[in-house]
DNA sequence: CTGATAGTTAAGCATATACTTAAGTATAAA
DNA sequence: TTTATACTTAAGTATATGCTTAACTATCAG
């Protein structure tokens, strides 16, 4: 019921900035400077999403001399998508249910 | 690149109770009173819950005498869903280009 | 060593979120 | 027609979010 996880991960995809960042990194890890380049930002502000991205757990990083190359972890992704597929599964059987009982003998005239 | 929606589906999604909410409502429509039951904070409080999932399109709503019944719009869960999906699969592409580079002649010894 | 590069931290600010309680407003039941 | 139900609105508060600029810290290059 409580995913502290999940909270942080749809919160982190809930920002077009962040979602641009994770756009880039599924095409390949990237520095911190490569994910801001293209954002109407300054760095710092970028750090703040990053470190976001980050405690979300859906981007790695680490530093080597003063590069910090940032790369996708594909587990978080796969737990929000299944989260949500879950749930409209759900939905899906709960409509297979309501059919079933508009088709059922006892809803005869 | 900008999609207004697509904010507010995750922003909706990224909060546990509207996330219990959205479970509640999968099963099958449910009142607001419904809704609120099992939560533990004021019907106020849920109503601005209701009012986010509204907004992003997740939960429609239509008030009929002085009961406000709520269904699940599974069109935005499937939204939230692709775009999640689509970009492990752009992953999963990149991945599948480094090993086809690692193993081309190429990079033989 | 000296300077440029890549990132980091700090301080501050404006707006948005997630609630609360109190006071309504329709509708339905007795 | 009084009273209860089901929601709704208003007003207020506390914390979190998304930035900014300025100052700082390590590298690495010449």
């Amino acid at each position: 019921m409580l995913n502290y996880q999940l909270d942080q991960t749809f919160a982190a995809l809930a920002d077009p900035t962040r979602r641009a960042m994770v756009e880039r990194l599924v095409t390949g890890p990237a520095t911190v400077s490569e994910l801001a380049a293209p954002l109407p930002m300054s760095l710092p502000a970028v750090m703040l999403h990053l470190k976001v991205l980050e405690k979300s757990g859906l981007v790695q990083s680490e530093k080597a001399g003063r590069v910090r190359t940032c790369r996708i972890e594909p587990r978080m992704l796969s737990q929000a998508e299944n989260w949500v597929a879950d749930r409209r599964a759900m939905w899906e059987r709960s409509l297979d249910r309501l059919g079933a009982l508009l088709d059922s003998p006892e809803n005869e005239t």
